[in-house]
RNA sequence: GUGGGCGUAGCUCAGUUGGUUAGAGCGCCAGGUUGUGGUCCUGGAGGUCGCGGGUUCGACCCCCGUCGCUCACCCCA
């Protein structure tokens, strides 16, 4: 063990049964976003690193300090995706499908930093993404979905922010105001935004620190400056939402970690998860993202969620609901050593049930306590009695008479005896 | 990148002022009826006490380093 390998900071292996959480939650978002008609895409897990800090932006965290990049034996430079909103974008303008484009997908994500409480360096997010369209109708299906889908995983206590960072006409007016007031208070900004308040200034806004907290709500706020059309285009989400009955709150300080956001930006907040890594999902309008990826003009919104943390919020809500049914049917216990066990395990799977044998020849009470732990509801016995006759022994695992409830069958009779037995 | 806590069996943890073969519960395996599980009883396997160095007659225990885990800051899912 000591000498051994682990799995590298900041990842975790999922094995049973914690990854049937897993199967489930993946499993729910797959047919919700089907309802909502959004189709599977599958992009590489790493690309070209333009792909990820031309739209995140260079100057960003995630791109300055946080991406995995490496050189590959060709000399090229490529990182591991560090969200999933970049690659399908980037397939989008390869592909160019008919637009809307609606896509969903599931992936791991990876950021270099420094694990603790819900971050990690692999992470796992699922999300949509909707190109080619601006109509606010498509932010306000983007944003039910996510919301359908957190009830649907028995979320309870969730809250939806929701801001608009307005065009980039709207955004370098409020910029530039910002800009003036940061200078003009910079002496009592955080240590850390007295540094670089000038590169990024909306980084600002949502600095945690009461210095710049303090700074900031004396100062203007976005939805202020957003012209006509952005203004209107926001009312039009959140009556969208409303609608729906989906309450939203503004919060006018609300930028995201990207720098591709443009117009519509959300976030959702677990408030079971007390720690700062409460947000279980966030994303936003992209509107210039697919031009400066290289492709045409192409309005997108899209949104994703962390899985972990979804798991984590489920746990701190004290959900224990199971999303999928990973009991197994069936356990088959064989002490004759023929092959008449294979062949009855084999055609029950082929029957639809989930079965499992044990292996190794262990002893009659070593199978039965197996098949006990397996969760099987009942055991099929096959010893050489039963071989000789064939025959099997179906045994009810949960019936609280267990002593007596015990029947032998025929072979040939053995399905139609278990459809009645399990109902299924 | 910075700071705090922690690293003893698969898991949760004991381990006395440093003293000789490192313990418990759970789990696992086997037996208690040579065809039968949930309880009970008995036995067994399993640890270079994270790793390296130092102090000492002697270190799981003290010191230094290192790696890892964890929590927090930053930022994010």
């Amino acid at each position: 063990m000591n000498s051994s390998f682990q799995a590298p900071i900041g990842t975790h292996d999922v094995l049973a049964p914690q990854s049937a959480l897993w199967e489930g939650l993946v499993a729910t978002f797959a047919q919700l976003a089907f309802q909502y008609g959004f189709t599977l895409a599958l992009t590489p897990m790493f690309e070209e690193i333009g792909v990820f800090n031309r739209g995140i932006g260079e100057n960003s965290d995630v791109a300055t300090k946080e991406m995995y990049v490496f050189q590959d034996r060709g000399d090229r430079t490529y990182a591991l995706r560090p969200e999933g909103t970049a690659s399908v974008v980037r397939a989008f303008i390869q592909h160019q499908p008919t637009t809307p484009y609606k896509a969903w997908y599931v992936t791991p994500a990876f950021r270099y930093e420094r694990p603790q409480a819900g971050r990690y360096r692999q992470h796992h997010q699922l999300g949509v993404e909707a190109i080619g369209t601006d109509d606010p109708a498509i932010d306000v299906e983007v944003i039910a979905l996510a919301w359908r889908f957190y009830q649907a995983l028995g979320l309870r206590r969730v809250r939806l922010l929701i801001n608009s960072m307005g065009h980039d006409e709207c955004r370098g007016r409020y910029v530039n105001v910002l800009k003036g007031h940061l200078e003009e208070w910079r002496e009592q900004l955080c240590d850390e935004h007295q540094k670089t308040w000038i590169q990024n200034p909306l980084r600002v806004l949502d600095c945690k620190r009461e210095s710049c907290i303090n700074v900031v709500n004396d100062g203007p706020l976005l939805p202020d400056f957003l012209c006509s059309e952005c203004a209107n285009h926001f009312a039009s989400v959140r009556k969208g939402l409303a609608v729906l009955g989906i309450e939203s709150t503004l919060d006018p300080r609300l930028v995201r970690g990207f720098d591709y956001y443009t117009r519509t930006t959300f976030e959702f907040v677990a408030e079971a998860l007390g720690n700062a890594q409460n947000a279980i999902g966030g994303g936003g309008r992209y509107d210039g993202l697919s031009e400066q990826l290289g492709g045409k003009p192409a309005g997108g919104i899209g949104f994703g969620s962390g899985i972990e943390r979804l798991l984590l919020a489920r746990e701190a809500e004290g959900i224990t609901q199971n999303l999928i049914n990973r009991t197994i049917d069936l356990f088959v216990v064989d002490t004759s050593g023929l092959d008449v066990a294979t062949v009855v395990v084999d055609e029950l799977r082929n029957q639809g049930y989930a079965v499992v044998r044990s292996f190794d020849a262990r002893s009659m009470k070593s199978q039965m306590k197996l098949a006990d732990r397996s969760g099987a509801a009942l055991a099929l016995l096959i010893g050489p009695q039963e071989a000789e006759s064939d025959q099997i022994t179906i045994r009810d695992l949960r019936g609280e008479d267990f002593e007596r409830d015990q029947q032998l069958v025929a072979r040939e009779d053995l399905i139609f005896t278990l459809r009645q037995r399990l109902k299924k």
